[in-house]
DNA sequence: AATACAATGTTGTATATACAACTTAAGAAT
DNA sequence: ATTCTTAAGTTGTATATACAACATTGTATT
């Protein structure tokens, strides 16, 4: 083989994900929502009130996870959404009081993962990101 | 905020692998597998007879996950299993034959994958993996 | 050897994701 | 305005993963 099996890109950054989701999630036992639904709600902190497919836009993720997340902070009453079809999602009121809580743990495991990436880590991040696309 | 949404180790690191699997995963249409179960795959082929557990213990994977895909591989006659519990796994003829085909595909997309890295990509990789665990 | 404890494997349940098929609406072209 | 095309949302199916509960087997202690 002209590489090891151990650089499989896809194989390391998957762990890596792993990892990094471990963390966040250990934050999130006392709330019944995961690591993904945590970053849509911060999404919808932080533009309002959008349009469904902007949420995927902004993360890059599959209309279908989209979908799938949006019915079930719904069915915890996070979110509200407007018409049928196409819908505008915003953050219910107590969706937004979640968010104030989530905020500053989402900041301490931001603060420890930092701590372990050092100084540089963001920037390897960064650079695997502009390459990676 | 203290760092913008954007940021999220988590959110990015996830992204990263998808992409990353959406390479590999692009060579594997015509065979009936997942990338993951190529990675096992792999590990057979290098390490020969091992028990189920030690794959895990390569991939870091957990053992819930090995033993679902040990499953699936074994069903499509790709592997073989020694005893009933805590079995040794090792490739089947057809497994190996299997792997011969996807040993360039795979390093093909790792040419792929590491020229968009560029020379650097995988030492920046490397340097994320040693500091996050 | 018998018992207790630890490691390993399996299975159930829930979400994440991909992909395909389908539905519905919006916009463009005539 | 009607038709056509495209974009967006939903749903079905399959795997990836986490975590918990459970089963089985090895190992250590006595």
């Amino acid at each position: 083989m002209k590489y090891d099996l151990q650089l499989c890109i896809g194989s390391r950054l998957r762990r890596l994900s792993r990892i990094a989701d471990r963390h966040f999630r250990s934050k999130l036992s006392e709330f019944n929502i995961t690591e993904n639904q945590m970053t849509i709600l911060f999404v919808l902190n932080k533009k309002g009130k959008v349009e469904q497919g902007k949420i995927g836009q902004t993360l890059v993720l599959e209309r279908s996870t989209v979908s799938r997340n949006i019915k079930l902070l719904e069915k915890q009453n996070y979110i509200k959404r407007t018409s049928d079809y196409r819908p505008e999602i915003e953050l219910s009121k107590k969706g937004n009081e979640l968010v104030q809580k989530l905020i500053p743990l989402w900041e301490e495991t931001m603060d420890e993962l930092i701590s372990k990436l050092g100084e540089n880590g963001l920037t390897y991040l960064s650079k695997l990101e502009n390459s990676l696309n």
